[in-house]
DNA sequence: CGACTAGTTGAGGCCAGTCAATGTTGGTGG
DNA sequence: CCACCAACATTGACTGGCCTCAACTAGTCG
């Protein structure tokens, strides 16, 4: 069981208690101008001047454990966050518990901007190992995007890539059968990888087979059957959470045609 | 047949010949001062002062006619809309031609944020019946949110929103079954007719039994054969596609549970 | 060791897809 | 005005992909 309700909050909406859980973390290796995620995150393009003013933006960097919420749907909106390090899943709740995993977020990508519209977090993260983040005060950014325009315009860029992602989610769901999600969300993942300057070929899988499945709106055991099907065909090789894709332009194949009628050999 | 491809565009990305096919919309009648969605769009709660200066950079309003493209997906990104009257659904394209709609916009509804990202739209956008729209060319808006700090956190607001809703589609998909989609997309409607001043119990679907399908998830024959079972439910009534809801709450009560193992008489 | 979590695999059932026939509606032109 | 046609919608019969239920294995932690 994940006891995430028992578990204490890393940092939680607004109230300043919660605050105190939150793990310092070193400043002196903590800064926008030297991460190497610059190129993938808010900073991206941004001129070294303008890159230190938004280094005094972000209040704290927090250290969120492993299946702690760093939000949860409800929260009061108030930051922001930048991931630093590790992984985060996104998700909502179903009024009898059962959760929903709406995305799966790594170094680079900026989480909680659902908030904005109304105020709450419409979906909550909880991350999937150790992880850091870059706290941005939402009041202030925004502040400071209104001085340096081209702040502002990377926000914006940011919160509509969020839109284009959850369109191609509403695509892969809407549109394709369960061994294509499957393969769609790999190479997803793969290219995710790359841009880091990680192996796109092998990798290791943050999420269980359950919260894979809730992703790909699937069942576990249809993930499991999936994985072994892929590897009995040779594009893939699967150990527990170690994936090794060995014939991408096969995976990539998959996702043309939504249901080929068995073409001949 | 749709013919989509060869209809002529109302407005096409940045080819200033294609602005020309564009019905000139009577100014008189259109300001942002006095339109009837002020406090559902951009302007909601902006100064009269504020607002009359979003209303110089409504370059022009546009007609787009039933089954005209707004946007395609993959064009460049110039503008978003708001929608002042009628209604579009946005769409995103397979190899193969098959269209996957992700999503149903009406009258103060924003659409094409997810240009902004990288410049090119993600999905396209065409009108389900004749429509008019603002033309608000991303540019000069977000000049003025610069000056105006109130209308940059409207803006923000509104693509938030956007991430919200497609957050909403992604736990529908994942999550629910086949009944309970086409309920929560009744519901969903009943809603946004209400917030405009229509009825929320009784309205025309602007979409082909085909299209709600696509949105859903799900095959037309299937919707076809949901709207019969909950019309002999009593639950709603149907005629084509004038919609009536006759029991809201037992709609509701059917979005609680993911399926209920068959509760005794 | 026992308890628990995570993952794999099999057997069978059901929900929604597929295929097909028919009915309905709305626009167009004789 | 009606005939005609195409698009849209309904309904039935059947199929199959994924879910459900269940048994079993492996790894981890106290």
């Amino acid at each position: 069981m994940i006891h995430s309700s028992a578990l204490p909050l890393a940092i939680s909406g607004t109230a300043p208690a919660a605050t105190a859980s939150v793990i310092p973390y070193c400043h002196l290796t903590a800064h926008c101008e030297s991460c190497c995620l610059h190129d993938l995150c808010l900073p991206e393009g941004l001129d070294p001047e303008t890159t230190r003013l938004l280094d005094h933006i972000v209040s704290n960097r927090a250290r969120v454990k492993r299946r702690d919420s760093l939000f949860r749907p409800g929260d009061a909106f108030s930051s922001v966050y930048a991931i630093r390090v590790g992984t985060f899943k996104t998700l909502m709740l179903a009024e009898d518990g059962r959760e929903q995993i709406t995305g799966c977020f790594m170094g680079g990508d900026l989480i909680g901007s659902d908030g904005i519209g109304d105020g709450r977090h419409n979906c909550g993260a909880v991350a999937l190992e150790d992880s850091e983040v870059c706290v941005l005060p939402f009041e202030q950014l925004d502040e400071l995007a209104h001085k340096v325009p081209a702040l502002g315009r990377n926000l914006y860029r940011c919160i509509s890539r969020d839109v284009c992602r959850s369109q191609d989610m509403m695509f892969l769901l809407g549109s394709m059968r369960a061994e294509q999600r499957l393969v769609a969300f790999l190479l997803n993942l793969a290219a995710r990888y790359r841009a880091r300057g990680y192996s796109g070929s092998e990798f290791v899988l943050r999420m269980t087979r359950e919260e894979i499945a809730s992703l790909l709106g699937l069942k576990l055991e249809t993930v499991s059957r999936l994985f072994s099907h892929l590897q009995g065909e040779g594009f893939i090789q699967v150990q527990g959470r170690s994936v090794k894709l060995l014939d991408s332009a096969a995976l990539k194949r998959m996702l043309r045609k939504h249901a080929e009628p068995r073409a001949l050999a």
